[in-house]
DNA sequence: CACACACATCGACGGATGTCAATATATCTT
DNA sequence: AAGATATATTGACATCCGTCGATGTGTGTG
């Protein structure tokens, strides 16, 4: 209990805990935003897809055909994923490369418990 | 490596986890209605305040008013979460009792990682 | 039985969401 | 410079979602 109060709770990101005595309206506006980008199919086998690469990344091009969308709702999705932080991108040449951000989906998985 | 199969898989609830070889549509499909139920923040709220009381549970009459909704939006909202097997119910005389199925919420919590 | 109370369901409404075709942008190749 | 390729953006559309007032349902009380 000494360690659950607002000024303790690190790095920005979030948050109180779900079931914790200050988990306020705040926290799950900030915390919703989160979930809600995993509350997709899509977007969760994108994420996963670029999960198994490891730190390697994913480039979209062998995103499209798994994930059995068109192109531009991939791109829709990716950014998405990208805008609640639970992955970054990078540019190499006509190329787009998606990382996950594991401190953000670390910082999801904490929220539950 | 040695237990991600499928057939490893316990409980019926789901999952492979997100990023395992073996994550596909089907399982994205189930994990992200698990989601769907986090992405809003007044259900956030709800089992937050839910779990907050342990396994004594919470009354409808006790989380109507700290939800800032109407009486039928939380019931709405409480239905989604049930639906999604995050909390179960019991109607003891005029009031209904919620708990949290800690359980579930676990299940979500492994397949992020 | 009549009334009050707690909760669920229904109906309606505005706004958000997932989808794709078409188009724009940027980079590489020849 | 021109074309090809990879990705992002736009626009349109149907569907889904959160919300509330009104109403239904079941239970306890006088």
């Amino acid at each position: 209990m000494a360690n659950t109060t607002k000024v303790a709770t690190v790095d920005s990101m979030c948050c109180s805990r779900v079931g914790s005595v200050d988990f306020d309206e705040d926290d799950a506006t900030e915390l919703s935003k989160g979930f809600h980008a995993l509350a997709d199919p899509v977007r969760l086998h994108l994420l996963s897809l670029i999960t198994a690469t490891g730190s390697q990344g994913a480039c979209v091009c062998n995103l499209v055909e798994p994930s059995g969308r068109s192109q531009p709702t991939v791109s829709h999705h990716l950014k998405i994923l990208r805008e609640a932080g639970l992955v970054t991108s990078e540019k190499r040449g006509t190329w787009a490369w998606y990382f996950v951000q594991h401190d953000r989906v670390a910082s999801l998985r904490t929220a539950l418990g």
